[in-house]
DNA sequence: TGACTTATGCTCATTCTGAGACTAAGTTGC
DNA sequence: GCAACTTAGTCTCAGAATGAGCATAAGTCA
């Protein structure tokens, strides 16, 4: 047991710190994250090869001379790179996996990301071109969107792959381990055909596991490896992306359980069921409307407004309501409570 | 909006990313930190002035060149600096603020930490020395405290001290901010007299407060300042390292309830009193004992031993409990739900 | 006007919670 | 050996929260 820290040595090789946000809005009932595409940005991040391209989060280098924090640091690259301003911001996770910030072939120059959570209200409207624009987050995780039932690509890709990679173990203890994994992530029925829970937050854990499978590009193309197989399909990012991501959805998902954050994805004044149909584009998966209804307004955190709104499909029209922002500051201001439901 | 991040400029300034962990145990229903005491520690990092002295957490840079991910280059300091070897690590947050890290007074390298979170269960009898220990955790967040009630810190030192920084507001706008974010996070009654609720998670929002109110020794520190008045006591520690305490505290206290943490802190055979003080001990305030064991029994995370146990003071023997390792690895694991309770 | 659509109110059985009474099985003092 | 005390463990009970569905209201569309 020595203690020899020692921050001041010159031989520690330069760390760079890089800035990724994930910013999330609702649209036409559909979760978006802003995207960044094209080799340029690519280029002028000066960590690919040019002849990578791909989808980006926005991102940038963190500079300690310019920012004072590492948040102010990111809001200055997401005000730099989109036409957003984000009204929440959360730190996610740092990440700092050696050979998975792809086409960083200098390993003295070690990029350690930093990866953020914000959220927007943007009409449909908002500025789109073919670099630079809102993509539904689930063409990068098909396999979360339970909302019309179980996706296809769950019995026709994934179950598959997870199976051929179980298979492929060397020893019967790492077989038993990876189905273990399968089911705890995937709800694979293991070997008594009990089928596990889907837990909607283990987003991560399931791309991670797809990635530790070689299912999906970015394993591929981080270990360089030549596959004669499928890939699971959905589109991949560059460097880390599709990673941080992951995180953010997971996070999300969670977090919109126990904190107001939903409203934060809302137009100032909405009705119940586009506050339901947000809900559940984020978590992936339906919910009982008039329980929906019961825990919204009996929580207190919207108001009803006066006037009411039809503009919607044909149908009664809906009151619309307002969120009390005044309840942040009350007690600790609880969330979407929420339970499936498959049925409408 | 320009995309022009630069990671390859050479003008960027270095960054140095400080590696700290807040390894936890309980011991004799107390909790306690692992800390790390004394110059010599401060001087081998490099980034404070001689006459410093004080506490603080296990730490380390994170060096690129030897570690392959951020855990794996905290582990390794963790195991150079403490005689522990935690089961369970946990990344907390990256803290980047200027001017937080004491002793700093190089500003072209920057620190940046990153706060892990570390669980072990040690008895009373692991390593002691006046510069290695296992520290109450309360010896630093007094007023988080409520096992035996309201802490008297609070109507002594806190409220008081929170109410002048209050009343020294330069506006009305800035005043009424000030007396909602005191109320939120101490519960301090409004001026209706309407007190708030305490929550206990809000442990980081607390000591922050107390920090931008310049009632605790590290804001004086970080800012240069001499006061006239008594500072709420507490003890204080190195660097931002009182911060990533209050980090974890707040987020072990949350984790327990949704997911089986504690048994990290537990040994391999424990009785269910034992265990409820334990949890106590980490959140801070009595539970209901009946009601307790039902959930822990009816949770089927814990399965029954078939000797007893009397060693404890007298009375009837406990039953022994051992957690079922495999719960981790069904459906998403719950937690401990625990619901206040000021009486035994 | 009738078919259809969405909104909203209400019921009901079940489970979960918080609180407490009560019984069981040991130890300690005399 | 017995009274007093201490901790363990069972059971009850009322109220709140949850999950599911029925019924009615208020619009649009053909």
């Amino acid at each position: 047991m020595t203690a020899e820290a020692d921050f001041s040595s010159k031989q520690m090789p330069a760390v760079v710190i890089g800035l990724s946000a994930v910013v999330v809005a609702v649209q036409g009932h559909e979760p978006k994250v802003f995207i960044v595409r094209g080799a340029e940005h690519a280029l002028a991040a000066g960590v690919t090869s040019p002849n990578e391209e791909g989808d980006a989060l926005p991102f940038g280098p963190f500079d300690p001379l310019q920012h004072k924090t590492l948040e102010e640091g990111l809001r200055t690259w997401v005000r730099d790179q989109t036409p957003l301003s984000p009204g929440y911001f959360e730190q996610l996770y740092t990440f700092g996996n050696r050979g998975r910030y792809a086409g960083q072939r200098d390993e003295t120059k070690r990029v350690v990301s930093v990866g953020y959570l914000a959220l927007t209200h943007e009409k449909p409207n908002a500025e789109k071109s073919e670099r630079v624009f809102f993509g539904n987050w689930y063409d990068y995780f098909p396999w979360e969107d339970w909302r019309d039932g179980k996706p296809r690509i769950l019995q026709d890709a994934i179950e598959p792959g997870l199976k051929r990679w179980i298979a492929a173990a060397d020893t019967a203890e790492e077989k038993e381990h990876r189905r273990m994994r399968a089911q705890v992530c995937f709800g694979l029925s293991d070997a008594k055909g009990a089928a596990a829970a889907w837990d909607e937050e283990k987003v991560l854990e399931r791309y991670e596991l797809l990635y530790g499978a070689n299912l999906v590009y970015e394993s591929i193309r981080d270990k360089g490896m030549k596959v004669d197989y499928v890939l699971v399909p959905g589109r991949s990012m560059l460097y880390d992306h599709r990673r941080i991501l992951a995180t953010a959805m997971g996070r999300l998902r969670g977090k919109l359980k126990y904190r107001p954050v939903v409203f934060e994805l809302m137009a100032a004044e909405f009705t119940l069921l586009n506050l339901q149909k947000t809900v559940e584009a984020i978590v992936g998966h339906r919910l009982h409307k008039q329980n929906f209804r019961r825990l919204v307004e009996g929580s207190g955190m919207v108001e009803e407004v006066a006037g009411k709104k039809s503009a919607e499909a044909g149908g009664r029209p809906a009151a619309l309501f307002r969120f009390r922002r005044d309840v942040l500051l009350e007690r600790s201001a609880p969330g979407v409570k929420l339970s499936a439901s498959m049925g409408g």
